[in-house]
DNA sequence: CAACAATTTAACCGTCTGGTTAATTTTTTA
DNA sequence: TAAAAAATTAACCAGACGGTTAAATTGTTG
């Protein structure tokens, strides 16, 4: 059947299309190693896919989109802000772990071009985003006295920051300081 | 005379591309926009540098060179290790404040090619880094019972991360949650 | 001012790169 | 199996880019 081979070339060359820009960025990427990377001639990328920027975004999106669910999951549920937190800590632990260097490659291409993330990919996330009401649950837990009062957009920082920094770092830190890489 | 002229043009084509190569990084930045930027022509800028890549390193050591010797006096100060630790924050944070995409800029070019930043560049620092000495003061006292016992490395990261990753994330955490931009 | 060196430029070149075309092979369908 | 559709390829193209050249302009010095 000629789809399921449609598919299949298509998923090869998406995967190979992740690889070379998340490790080389959109500017550094080249259309020619993404075909030899994905085993095919350079004319069949635009067989499938009508030029760099628009395979370009569909990695980019798809390394959102693909976590999005996870955190609505987590946020909406009915544990405590402190609970939820430890949650989301640990699911964004374990995408750091399988893909360490999205977190750069993200940052940079956000940097590059802002606009393509707040227009174009925010507006596909499904539904609202948690965070204000999430926010408003932090606050209303830290007027019970359950946790410590504090700016609740310090909190973020400082979750992000904990989370997401160590492996934005990881080629740095990995070679100054740290003999094992398992030690995160 | 001469010679200022020279030193005048070379500062003004080495500020352009401060300018673009930390905007764009190496493989986005364009040797013509450096041109336009610093008002010259492009084969001026093969007369005071030999190509983009001379180029580029010359601006990417400048950034931490500049830097090295205030975090030298810093560690090899007297002061004990919370103090150190404290001066180096507040000196950290004011280099971000006044370059705040310097951090994206650096770990995305380490990331793309972190052979030059360990041979070329750390072989330019003066002396031996101070880390080894500054963690050697960190255990000591931890084991005098001045400070909490935890693995120094791991001091070190959460540094790190509380002073460089807010930078980092700026672009997404300003219009994420942020509505003024001096909360840092 | 004239000879000379330093500075600056316009025009050009080879290569790389994203993208296209037209033809060939493979697969589906009737 | 023959025609139609889909998948794949080799060869090619125009534009961009890094870099060069040779000439013109400016500044220096005897």
């Amino acid at each position: 059947m000629v789809k399921e081979q449609d598919q299949k070339t298509q998923e090869i060359i998406l995967e190979a299309a992740r690889k070379v820009f998340i490790r080389d960025g959109f500017d550094g990427a080249r259309m020619q190693d993404i075909a030899n990377v994905a085993g095919i001639n350079k004319a069949l990328l635009h067989y499938y896919f009508k030029n760099k920027e628009s395979l370009f975004n569909l990695v980019f999106e798809d390394a959102f989109v693909s976590f999005v669910p996870q955190i609505h999951a987590i946020f909406s549920g009915n544990d405590n802000a402190v609970d939820k937190l430890c949650k989301y800590v640990d699911a964004h632990i374990e995408l750091m772990i399988q893909k360490p260097d999205l977190p750069i490659f993200v940052v940079h291409e956000i940097h590059r071009d802002p606009d393509r993330f707040f227009q174009n990919l925010i507006s596909k996330m499904p539904g609202p985003p948690p965070f204000a009401s999430f926010m408003g649950q932090l606050m209303k837990e830290m007027e019970e006295g359950k946790i410590r009062k504090m700016d609740p957009r310090f909190v973020w920082m400082n979750v992000m920051s904990m989370t997401v920094f160590p492996f934005v770092a990881a080629p740095l830190l990995s070679r100054m300081l740290l003999t094992d890489q398992d030690t995160y």
